[in-house]
DNA sequence: TAATTTATGTTTTTT
DNA sequence: ACATAAATTA
């Protein structure tokens, strides 16, 4: 059979640059192959031709970047040569490098059972080590672990460049010289020294740990290589002696540190043929270097170059569109591609919205599905799927369109490893109202949102833990009989396997708690549906047994450990469903692939090119060894950002349809400078058609009505059909509904943080402290004994944390003492409540403090423990606006001034709200109570507040 | 034209 | 929260 195929195969027709490229016989070889040129072919023909013409297989090295394409032209050369292709090296720069180490490091010292470091491991490693360093500059701000993920970034980012530790650390020194040679005292440069210094030393500390440890990570494995070979002639000789013929693919996307081990390979025979396209190159960001590509021909003077430039893909009106965008690019290798058919289209849309948008794509995909377009032929291409692909799928899904999201599975994102990590956060601890929560309302139990409330509701008024409350079902008052034995027994097996857990490694456990649990079994039942749910679950197995080999650790660490996976986004992928529909995918996934049909949406200028986004330490560019340093960084990311803009035009065999919205703010989104450009080569923009009301949201109405005169039993209702609710129940209804569906429906209890702790300390000291001691008696030692107390009292500890925040309020404190002894303001009332009626609702508030100020007018002053808000903030806010209305209203004082006193930073911001404001307040005010009445309990994802948002396990938004 | 205010949008991925 | 691009003002 193999030898039929190869009689098939042998024949592949290849036009004439094509077959200059595969004849080629020795010497360099510089392959440039623009889109759709057959690049595929022409390598696997290439090395097909060596073998024919004598090569051994086993001299020949052909080198690519991913796994997925060293398998895939393994595929091919063994489809055409049979077994004589098992003898030659096909694999990846990292494998390649691996397997040298292993063959020969024993000779050149090094240890040839090293390991190599995932990066969820590399994080572990510095992340234990870091505090060693006492690092003071690079807080630990914005997502936790943030700073572990800034530096491995860097530490990679060097080793792509060849910069070792030791260079940084001289560098940071140089600098340091530098800077007390020329005296003052330049507050930016010593910061940007002391930064350098931390990041060498944490540089220096990392790689340390690896090497004791016996570990590389991936830019290691290349640098130790090339430092072998360098080293150790004998070595570099033999590994040169058997790979005489060596190829690489996407040369574009090589970095520093790999081209210098190609040039170390093929100096003496010179045989080396790189191909790649340098208006291809999109991987910038993890150290690609066009310069590379561009400069071969100067490292290589008698090189052949060969450029493919007939293109076997796409239509001639795309082509040329695309060459009008792509040409506005300097610095490249001028090259125009010719079609071989005229059957193309190119269109462009513009919607009103992001959801019309959408909504255009799905109709125009519905329509092309209808005229007999395979979904699978069809691909929508965006620059951001985490950004932009909510509203597309929404649209896809609306309309029953068949849909893969390719590359998109994070296996930590999934919800049934998200039920699962449920289960093992109640067994680590059983008083996790969260994952208690999600636990109960997952399978197997799959407790009623009605019933979990009623339990939930039971174990506030009893005090208890919903876990506790869930063993004792039967106290729990209108609560279903065979519910709560479900519920009873449940937290028997969750007993059992606690008590098992600080006793057997986190593989055990994880293995034991999906099969007790029912959990695994209740989807095996559900036949083939669940293939994918369950190859994630045993993906999860696979990452705990991981992880037990690395840490030796139980439970709590491996929950540790998958909380920071996610949090860092690290790429621990899950099993993705394919279903042969739709692709959707970014436009760097697309690169490689072609379709019939492209969707380009979200073109948008502010996606695409977007703002550059310098990385959070940037490398020094006087460490780079290449004389690359852009001069120009915003260029260079347009120039970046347009080669992706081509590259996924150049995706579409016949249509391409490119689109962006206007959006809802004030200002309309521009056009990209890219769709622009393809408008001035004369593409046609029209208007999308406008959603009508029915398109968009057939569904989701009926279900929420008719659960909604359920809730309503867990809602504070009054007489004429109002609601009553707290400040702090319209603060969190306007911040998230779903979060206040969980927090006040559900009454799951928030976690408690150190912040909120300080927060009502700092409260309750200051109403203490006016309480209980007139001006008179009043001082800053006075109230600082208060905080001493309280802490004390509290039990707050001696943490960094701790430390830190107490020394923060003690000088907050004392100037607010300050203040309050120099201004004639007399505190009056503390804490005051009022109970405000907007419309047929009731709006509770409290008043931290109520002066009244020396001309007999009133202030109302809430406190804030945190940073001092922004003008905006401020403007935009609600509260005091409601407390403005309470007091007039209620206690009938029209306050002078409203403030909020930001305490730790002695702050106070003033306003006063005038009547239209205060109107639109009460509109704000209704229409949040009409929306909890109708039980509107939309998730609403917003950068900030899921990141402060204390129910992400449970949130339905967040399970993929 | 330069300085200031206001609106906007928060990537991409492999080893 | 924060940086940055665009719009507005001086
Ligand atoms: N000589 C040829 N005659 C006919 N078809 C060809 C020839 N060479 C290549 N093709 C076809 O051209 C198409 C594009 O080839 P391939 O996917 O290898 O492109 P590529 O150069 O890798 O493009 P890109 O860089 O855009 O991914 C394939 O469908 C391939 O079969």
């Amino acid at each position: 059979m193999l030898a039929c195929r190869m009689g098939n195969m042998a024949k592949i027709e290849l036009n004439e640059a094509q077959r200059r490229a595969v004849e080629h016989s020795s010497g360099p070889l510089l392959i440039i192959a623009g889109a759709g040129t057959g690049k595929t072919r022409v390598i696997t023909q290439r090395i097909v031709r060596l073998v024919e013409k004598g090569v051994s297989p086993e001299n020949i090295l052909a080198l690519t970047f991913s796994n997925k394409a060293a398998g895939e032209m393994a595929e091919r050369t063994e489809r055409m040569l049979g077994a004589k292709a098992d003898d030659i090296w096909i694999g990846t720069f990292h494998s390649f490098c691996a397997e040298l180490l292993r063959d020969h490091g024993l000779l050149a010292g090094l240890d040839p059972f090293f390991t190599v470091l995932t990066e969820a491991q590399q994080h572990l490693l510095l992340e234990s080590h870091l505090d060693e360093l006492e690092l003071r500059r690079y807080a630990l701000k914005g997502r936790a672990n943030g700073l572990v993920t800034a530096l491995l970034t860097a530490f990679s980012r060097a080793k792509d460049e060849m910069i070792t530790s030791q260079e940084y650390l001289r560098f940071a020194a140089g600098k340091r010289d530098e800077l007390e040679a020329a005296g003052g005292a330049d507050d930016e440069a010593e910061e940007e020294v002391g930064c350098l210094e931390e990041v060498a030393r944490a540089y220096e500390l990392y790689d340390r740990v690896l090497s004791e440890r016996g570990a590389l990570d991936f830019g290691g494995l290349i640098l130790a290589t090339i430092r072998m070979l360098t080293d150790h002639p004998a070595i570099l000789s033999r590994v040169r002696a058997r790979f005489t013929h060596i190829l690489v693919d996407e040369f574009q996307d090589t970095n520093f540190a790999q081209s210098v081990l190609v040039d170390l390979l093929v100096a003496e025979h010179g045989n080396v043929c790189v191909v790649g396209d340098d208006d291809q190159s999109i991987y910038r960001f993890r150290g690609a270097s066009i310069k590379n590509i561009l400069d071969f021909q100067t490292k290589h003077p008698e090189a052949l170059v060969v450029k493919l430039t007939k293109n076997y893909r796409s239509g001639r009106r795309i082509l040329d569109a695309s060459h009008s965008v792509v040409s506005k690019n300097g610095a490249r290798l001028e090259k125009r591609l010719s079609a071989r058919h005229d059957d193309a289209l190119v269109e462009a849309f513009v919607a009103a919205s992001d959801e019309e948008e959408a909504g255009e794509v799905a109709s125009r995909i519905e329509e092309l599905v209808e005229s007999g377009v395979e979904p699978r032929e069809i691909a929508i291409l965006l620059r951001s799927v985490k950004g932009q692909g909510a509203d597309i799928l929404k649209a896809l899904e609306g309309r029953g369109i068949p849909h893969d999201l390719v590359d998109g599975a994070l296996l930590a994102e999934e919800a049934e490893v998200r039920d699962a990590i449920a289960w093992l956060k109640v067994i680590d601890n059983p008083f996790d109202a969260e994952s208690m929560a999600r636990l109960l309302s997952a399978p197997p139990i799959r407790l009623d949102p009605i019933e979990l409330c009623r339990l939930s509701h039971w174990a506030r008024q009893s005090r208890r833990s919903l876990f506790e409350v869930a063993q004792n079902p039967s106290d729990v008052g209108g609560l279903d009989r065979d519910t709560g034995l479900r519920a009873q027994e449940v937290t028997g097996v969750i007993r059992r396997l606690a008590g098992k857990a600080h006793r057997v490694t986190a593989e055990q456990i994880v293995h034991e708690a999906l099969n007790r649990s029912g959990y695994r079994a209740w989807l095996a039942a559900r036949g083939p549906e669940a293939a994918v749910p369950l190859a994630n679950l045993a993906q999860l197995e696979r990452l705990a047994a991981e992880f037990t080999g690395f840490e030796k650790a139980g439970l709590r660490s491996f929950l540790d450990y998958v909380d920071m996976i996610r949090d860092a986004e690290l790429r621990e992928k899950g099993t993705q469903a394919k279903s042969g529909g739709v692709q959707v995918m970014t436009m760097h996934a697309a690169k490689g692939l072609e379709f019939e049909v492209v969707f380009m949406a979200g073109l948008g200028q502010s996606k695409i090119p977007g703002r550059r986004r310098p990385s959070a330490i940037e490398i020094p560019e006087a460490l780079l060894k290449e004389q690359l340093p852009e001069s120009d960084h915003r260029e260079a990311h347009v120039a970046e950002e347009r080669r992706l803009f081509y590259v996924a035009m150049t995706r579409a065999r016949k249509r391409l349809l490119m689109s962006y919205a206007l959006g809802e703010g004030e200002r309309p989104a521009k056009a990209s400078q890219f769709l622009t450009d393809c408008i001035d080569f004369g593409i046609e923009l029209s208007r999308a058609r406008p959603v009508t009301s029915q398109e968009g949201w057939n569904d989701e109405e009926l279900p929420a009505l008719s659960a909604a005169s359920s809730y309503k039993d867990f809602l504070d209702i009054n007489e004429d059909g109002g609601l009553s609710l707290s400040y702090s129940d319209l603060d969190c209804y306007r911040t998230c509904p779903m979060q206040f569906k969980l927090s006040r429906i559900y009454r799951i209890p928030g976690k408690p943080s150190p912040e909120r702790s300080f927060g009502t300390l700092v409260h309750s000291v200051l109403e203490h402290f006016h309480r209980s001691c007139p001006r008179e008696e009043a001082s800053f030692e006075r109230l600082a004994g208060l905080f001493e107390e309280a802490w004390q009292a509290r039990r707050l500890g001696d943490g960094t944390r701790q430390r830190q925040f107490k020394q923060q309020a003690l000088d907050g404190l004392r100037g607010y003492a300050e203040e309050f002894l120099r201004t004639e303001a007399v505190p009056t009332f503390f804490e005051r409540d009022f109970n405000l009626r907007v419309g047929p609702h009731m709006l509770r508030g409290r008043v931290d403090r109520v002066d009244v100020l020396p001309g007999g007018g009133h202030e109302l002053i809430d406190y804030k423990v945190g940073r001092t808000w922004d003008d905006r903030r401020v403007r935009e806010d609600l509260q005091l606006s409601v407390y403005q209305m309470g007091a007039a209203e209620v206690w009938s004082i029209e306050p002078v001034q409203l403030s909020y006193y930001f305490i730790l930073d002695n702050k106070r911001v003033s306003l006063r709200r005038c009547e239209e404001e205060l109107e639109q307040a009460r509109q704000m005010i209704l229409e949040a109570a009409e929306g909890i009445l109708s039980e509107d309990f939309e998730p609403r994802e917003g950068y900030i507040s899921c990141r402060y948002c204390d129910y992400t396990l449970v949130c339905p938004a967040k399970d993929r």
